[in-house]
DNA sequence: ATGTAACAGTTGCAAATGTAACTAACAAGC
DNA sequence: GCTTGTTAGTTACATTTGCAACTGTTACAT
């Protein structure tokens, strides 16, 4: 098994998965957190509430499938920060409602603007049938 | 931009991909922690000497584009275990060879036939040609 | 040869994370 | 009513990480 050329770990797809999200959030991950020094949950959570407009942090943590002290400690975050504010549910008062801000609006358009640009980037770097086929494996993979 | 559907999270590739890697690792984390208890980290430090059989940090830390710190971290685990040897480099006393033990082989064959047959399961979801083009936009992706 | 810069690798410390235990609110059975 | 179980969310603690500063080694110009 010396210098095993058989399998190269450059094709376990799973490795190279981990390498090209790494890859491909870079960029975006460095306008975010020196523009705002938002962490990736915290984008998360920005991201889901900018997009849904109202969510309970259960919801954002099934939807993101991130564990909910991750989304919790997010949460927290921009609250302090002044992006998120929370509404009492009187349905059920254990979900809280959690809403961007305004100024958490600003920066959600301004974030979300540059995520289109950046994606279409990407998208531009290959032909749009493959991109559509990647996106459908990727789902797969995804809800696994 | 209330509720704003013509941007789906799902749609923005950076996140998609990291769904995409993240479900797709879940599985055969478990194996290395449970089995192994491993880091991530260290499976990929025990995986780069299985194949390329003597590496020094630098080069663990340059191909799998880990900082290396994490490098060093995994590295001294790993000995700790009993997996990885540290071998003098006698040309540049600066670069340390290091290799796997034979527990680290045996620890490293068994992993490695694990992989292979989960890299199958995962690429027999989908047509071949389909996961030749996802591979090759893949290693587009993950060298930016 | 000597000073300076570059490099490989480690360590200290603060921040981020995962896990489990916790609080508070609901829900169902009796 | 009460008891038991479940759910949403937070907190405490141990582990892992990222960053900067550090040691020791080599390279290179003068």
């Amino acid at each position: 098994m010396i210098n095993d050329p058989s399998f190269d770990l450059q094709s376990f797809l799973p490795y190279l998965l981990n390498q090209a999200a790494e890859g491909s959030s870079l960029e975006f991950q460095r306008v975010y957190k020196e523009r705002y020094s938002m962490l990736r949950s915290e984008w998360r959570v920005l991201f889901h509430l900018g997009i849904y407009n109202r969510m309970s942090a259960k919801e954002i943590s099934d939807k993101s499938k991130t564990h909910k002290t991750k989304v919790s400690r997010a949460v927290h975050k921009m609250q302090q920060k002044g992006f998120v504010r929370r509404v009492p549910n009187q349905e059920d008062r254990r979900k809280e409602w959690l809403e961007l801000t305004e100024s958490g609006q600003a920066a959600y358009e301004d974030l979300h603007n540059l995520a289109q640009d950046y994606d279409q980037v990407i998208q531009n770097m290959f032909l749009k049938q493959d991109v559509a086929t990647f996106k459908k494996m990727l789902r797969v993979l995804a809800c696994r």
